[in-house]
DNA sequence: TGCTTATATACGCCTATCCGAATGGACGAG
DNA sequence: CTCGTCCATTCGGATAGGCGTATATAAGCA
């Protein structure tokens, strides 16, 4: 049973990272991080067709990593935990250490 | 120029999450954080057929995630950078404050 | 009610990913 | 060299994700 709860809980992590894995994604919640916004302004700041931010933040919304709150005619997003932006810059930074070792490689070679 | 090099960066990072995004490479990445493991380590621990394993591998490993030293016939696998399982663990936070969040509100309900 | 703006969803298409089963390749023992 | 072990890759089918277009829902206002 035990084993049973820790598979869901994983399948739950996982899931929650998906949710990170679109660039578009990872740019909307970077755009959150610095103070609420509404989905307009969100499709401004991007470039990117309306149903498509919708779209995404929907998947966002299922995760529980932003909310929604009505502000008279349009929505204004939030971000649910500000901890999201700590673990993709982690990532980021990881991100960055693998380049710097690909770079290393390269200049081994030349 | 700045704006095409940002995207790329933003790709790659959208990559280096969809790599976290799987429950088996999760489970993967938490059992090389104990240590390195070989792959048939790695598939008697998980409970997962070879192949599978060593496609999970394969994907960790483009992403700079792990690399694979040979060690006779075997092949051991290692992290490439712990601050990776820093960053499942803060996801793994987020997770469980959502699920709280969402406890309260079924409280709420009754 | 009727119109406008803001957001969400549905549909169809395409691409990507996951898996299991089978195959391929590398190493060491004998 | 041959066999057995360990690991990697390929193939085919099923599933899921992303996008654009079109459409639906909701709020505000005349």
């Amino acid at each position: 049973m035990e084993e049973r709860l820790e598979r869901e809980v994983n399948q739950l992590h996982a899931s929650i990272c998906q949710a990170l894995a679109d660039p578009k994604r990872i740019l909307i919640l970077y755009e959150l991080h610095e103070g609420p916004k509404t989905v307009t302004e969100l499709k401004d700041a991007l470039r990117v067709p309306q149903p498509t931010v919708s779209r995404h933040l929907k998947m966002l919304r299922e995760q529980r990593l932003v909310y929604g709150e009505r502000d008279g005619v349009s929505i204004r997003y939030s971000l649910a935990d500000a901890r999201v932006i700590d673990a993709l810059d982690t990532m980021r930074a990881v991100l960055i250490g693998g380049l710097a070792q690909q770079a290393e490689l390269a200049e081994g070679l030349s």
